[in-house]
DNA sequence: GATTAGCACTCTCGTACCGAGAGTGCTAAT
DNA sequence: ATTAGCACTCTCGGTACGAGAGTGCTAATC
């Protein structure tokens, strides 16, 4: 257990360090905060921080730096979460008007505007249900032969995939053919449309339903997070050396972006996660914070994450994450009412 | 002019530079290719193609470096063209088939496969064309009194966007309702339904010829383009400083890499186009090469092309683009038969 | 006249070194 | 329990320096 005083100083040491990014000295933390002590005693207390592991030095002469325990306590126990000012907060709604259209420029934009505010980089996947379940199947005539299937699941998310047919079908025979399908696949899920398509006679029929299956389990998981931000990030001074930008950018490729974020998916539209450093289960983001929050609501959620060193200003950072979500959640709301 | 031996000694210099990176030397030019010439020879000849402008010097006591001319006059005149060894072809057309699914994920795929074979950044644009005519319209219903509409292109790109309705409708009256849109809009473009919207005089109708011509115009101005292979192009030795990664890193952002290959978009496609350095208008591209293909066909045309700096492997680089192009186009007009 | 050997001169780059500065940890006094 | 004092450690910026690589020029050679 910490004394008041030591928990104190680990505040201290945090803000300090998460500011100014150098180790932080105990004469330091006298003269900006007229402790009362001398930087004698606050050596003391420090060497004690460190016995119990909430916080290290770099080297013998050095000031401290915080561990990820030390971080922990400090979001879990120290913090107290620094709340937007309305002007910000009117800001950051207002540039959310900005983009017109589809629900990626939405995503890519709050991406965007959240990593400006918080300076890290960010990461946002697109809304999905876990068990989506098809609304509705239209066919489009592209050329005679050719078909054009679009499904809407009920998460909101529009598939589509171009079928070549069997012969040359009128727009009005798609219709047809689609209001049958329909009966198969409307208000069920990949999973059950699959088990009841065996028992279906039609061969053609059944060829379409598997075509719904296999757009209704269409994950895109390829470019299926939007990152925004990354000068934003490579410009923390943890980056300073090429080697270790270098490294940033590998680590947020695109492919890999979405592995990274799986460590840190909070458990229900609404909650925030915090995952420090080491706690990640990826060894290679040892040094890396995730600040995620899960948006949406029952029917489709997606997560929002702030992807930073572990010297994160986690006060302005956390709320901010929740702010955005919550606007993505209005949002998403908004298009599907 | 340049005497026959200039020129093959412009393209020694040409060649070594790109590979290795440094300044070359008279006398590893005269060590590695036997010239028949002593190194005071190459330094005479060299300090003449200096005056003529294809080639510098960093510094008084350093090998050269080839100009932006130098790099034309090699591309134009002295390189031959180094074809995709049959197995190489293979392996980027097999991966090109690893993909399934939406355009914007064959886009990234082509743009990830391109830049891993040639050690820089691909910027991809999705085909579009130049006046886009609608080809179908469809509405969905989402909720009672909510639809979806879902507007096909015939550059095969598909638009949807969520409806208010002023009231309930059934799925059979959104037919209806579709149907006698269609007519007013199948086979034209947004500026021609536009103009004869102003003459329908159905109310109701002529708000939804308006979603129509809304969509028709949506160029995804956002996430426009794809970009990939990052890492690959800072690992190029002209980013070893963490200021110039940096800069690279900004330079290639989303929103700036569309307005950067506005002025490396090849006339039509099948067409090639190099820009090198300073001939891009841009001041800031000065250090920069692109090589850009135009792929698709009158329909639908898309640009893919390479970005790095002047420095490089243009033998390489340039039919590879060429060869990915072609694959897309194919690729292209297979998704819209 | 073209080529080339020789050489003086220039510039970079790695490294070793040094001193200043910043911090700590410990000891002994308060 | 606190703190003044001090020895000790480590970093960092600057400088000096030598090695190495190249050029350009001059004068000799083919």
């Amino acid at each position: 257990m910490l004394t008041a005083r030591r928990e104190s100083l680990l505040g201290l040491v945090v803000d300090e360090y998460v500011e100014t990014a150098t180790p932080v000295s105990s004469r330091a933390l006298v003269n900006r905060h007229a402790l009362g002590v001398s930087p004698a005693t606050v050596r003391n207390e420090l060497a004690r921080l460190e016995d119990e592991g909430y916080i290290t030095h770099p080297h013998t002469s050095a000031g401290r730096v915080p561990s990820d325990r030390g971080y922990r306590y400090y979001v879990e126990v120290l913090m107290a979460e620094e709340p937007l000012a309305a002007d910000e907060a009117r800001t950051i709604a207002h540039q959310f008007h900005q983009a017109e259209g589809s629900l990626d420029d939405w995503l890519a934009l709050a991406a965007a505007v959240l990593a400006a505010s918080v300076a890290n980089a960010v990461v946002v996947t697109r809304p999905h249900s876990a068990l989506p379940r098809v609304r509705n199947v239209q066919l489009v005539q592209l050329r005679p032969d050719v078909a054009l299937m679009v499904v809407v699941l009920d998460d909101g998310s529009v598939h589509e995939r171009v079928l070549p047919l069997a012969g040359a079908v009128e727009q009005a025979g798609l219709h047809h053919l689609a209001e049958r399908l329909g009966v198969h696949v409307a208000g069920r899920s990949a999973a059950v449309i699959e088990r009841d398509l065996a028992e279906v006679a039609d061969e053609e029929l059944r060829a379409l339903g598997a075509a719904v299956v296999e757009l209704a389990r269409e994950r895109r998981s390829w470019q299926e997070t939007f990152l925004e931000g990354l000068p934003a990030l490579l410009q923390q001074p943890e980056f300073q050396s090429k080697e270790r930008m270098l490294a940033a950018v590998r680590r947020l490729e695109s492919y890999e972006v979405g592995r990274l974020l799986e460590a840190a998916e909070p458990p229900a539209p609404g909650d925030t996660r915090v995952v420090i450093g080491s706690e990640n289960p990826h060894r290679e983001m040892r040094d890396w914070s995730l600040v995620a929050a899960r948006y949406g609501d029952d029917e489709a959620t997606g997560t929002v994450a702030v992807v930073g060193p572990t010297r994160m200003h986690y006060e302005r950072t956390i709320p901010r994450v929740r702010f955005v979500a919550a606007l993505m959640g209005n949002l998403l709301h908004e298009a599907r009412a």
